[in-house]
DNA sequence: TTATTTTATGAATGATGATTCATTTATCAT
DNA sequence: ATGATAAATGAATCATCATTCATAAAATAA
C-alpha cells in the first residue's frame, strides 16, 4: 500500500486559516486552501467531508483549548480572584499570539457557526463562557468584586472587548502591541469590576501589570 | 408615464436587513429579499446594483446616523465628560432599539466590508473611532479620566464589548434586557475609566444610573 | 383612445466553485 | 517483479444563484 506522505490533515488546517483570514470563508475557495497546502483540489476531501467541517475542525480544537486552560486557572484554588483574571487574559493572548491568521477567524467567522446553530461549537461555547459566569459569581462570593455586577453581562463585555481588540490586533500587530492590549484590559476592567472600596487594598496592588 | 408603487427601495433595504440578519449575507437569497419585500426578484436590481450595494446602503446609513450623534455629543461643551459618556452609550442603544435585526446585521457582517476595503464605510468607521479617542483624551485633559489609560486601545475594547452585547440583545432581548445592559456598560466602563482618586467625586455619582 | 414612457415581472442566462470520480502513482507483501 | 491496496490527482459534473433581458402592465399626455 502507499503511505501518506507528511501530516496532509494539519496542511490542510494550516492552509485553510490563513486563506479564511485573508479572504473570509466565502471567499476562501478550496483550490486556494488546496494551493496553499500544496496538494491537490481532491485531496481536501480525503481529509475533510466538506469546506465547512475545515471551519468547524478550527473552531474545536482553539475551543477546547481555550476552555481547558480557563478552566485549569478558574479550578485553582490557591490563585485569588484578581490573580485568576490576569491568568485568563495571559492565557488567552498566548494561545493567539503566534497566530494572527487564527484570531481572525476565530472573531470574524464565528457567526457562521452560531447561524448554523453547530453542537460541538455552541457547547464549548456555552461551558467557556459559562465557566467566566461562574468565576464572576465566585468573585463576588469571594467580596474581591462588587455585589451589584451581572455576571452575564459583564461576561459579554468583557468578552466582546477581547475578541475586538484581538482582532486589530491581528490585523495590525505594530499598532496594537501585544503587551499593552493585556496591560490595557486588566486596568479597564479590573478596576470596573473591583468593588470601589478595595480599589486600594494590597491583593489590587500586588498583582503586576 | 407609471408612477412607482410605494416606496420598493426602503422595503427592499427593510426586507434585506431581515433576511441578512436570519441567514447571513451569504445565505441570503435575492428572491428571499424580494419576496420579503413583496415584489419580484429583477424589481430589486431597479433599486440597487447588486446585493453588496444593498448592504452597503445599510451600513452607510446606520454610520451616518451613528455618527452624527456622537458628534452632537461630544462637541456638545455644556455636557462634562462623563454625562457624554452616558449620553453615547444612550444614543447607540436608542439607534438600535426598535430594530434588533439590524443590530445583527450591524455586527456580523461588518468584517465582509472591512475585507471589502469598502471605503464608504472605512471612512465613517475611521471617523468615528476617531472622535471617541478624541473624547477619551480630552478627558484625560479635563482630569475626568486617568491619565494613564490608551484611548486607541480603550475605545477599541468598548467598541468591541458594546458591539457584542448588542448582538446577545438582538439574539435575545428577554435575556439581555437593554436597560440592565445600559446601566451595566455605564458602570463598568466608566468605574474603570474615571480615575481612582475621584471615585467618590460628586460628578462621578451625580450621574443617574 | 392611443402612443409613449416608466415601472415591474420572472424566466433564461452564465459564471462560479464545491464536490465527485475515473485514473494514476507510490508503497508494500509475497 | 508483480499484484494488491492505499493515496493522490485534477478534470468533469452539477447545482446554485446573481444578474440580465425580453415582455407586460400601469400611468400619463395628446
Amino acid at each position: 500500500m502507499r503511505k501518506k506522505e507528511g501530516d496532509k490533515q494539519a496542511a490542510i488546517i494550516e492552509a485553510a486559516i490563513k486563506v479564511f483570514a485573508q479572504l473570509g470563508f466565502h471567499g476562501a475557495k478550496i483550490y486556494h486552501i488546496a494551493d496553499n497546502a500544496g496538494i491537490a483540489t481532491g485531496t481536501v476531501y480525503l481529509y475533510f467531508s466538506s469546506k465547512e467541517s475545515i471551519l468547524e475542525n478550527i473552531f474545536e480544537s482553539a475551543w477546547k483549548q481555550l476552555f481547558k486552560s480557563m478552566e485549569t486557572i478558574i479550578n485553582n484554588t490557591s490563585l485569588g480572584s484578581i490573580e485568576k483574571f490576569d491568568f485568563i487574559i495571559n492565557a488567552v493572548f498566548d494561545y493567539f499570539n503566534s497566530n494572527p491568521p487564527l484570531a481572525m477567524v476565530f472573531v470574524n467567522e464565528q457567526h457562521r457557526l452560531v447561524q448554523k446553530d453547530n453542537q460541538q461549537f455552541t457547547g464549548f461555547y456555552n461551558k467557556t463562557i459559562g465557566l467566566i459566569e461562574r468565576y464572576l459569581r465566585e468573585g463576588i462570593l469571594d467580596k474581591a468584586f462588587d455585589s451589584s455586577i451581572d455576571p452575564v453581562i459583564y461576561s459579554n463585555f468583557i468578552f466582546g472587548g477581547l475578541r475586538y481588540l484581538l482582532l486589530q490586533w491581528a490585523h495590525d500587530q505594530k499598532s496594537y502591541p501585544l503587551d499593552m492590549i493585556r496591560k490595557c484590559v486588566k486596568n479597564l476592567v479590573l478596576s470596573g469590576i473591583v468593588g470601589k472600596n478595595l480599589t486600594n487594598s494590597v491583593a489590587f496592588n500586588d498583582v503586576a501589570f
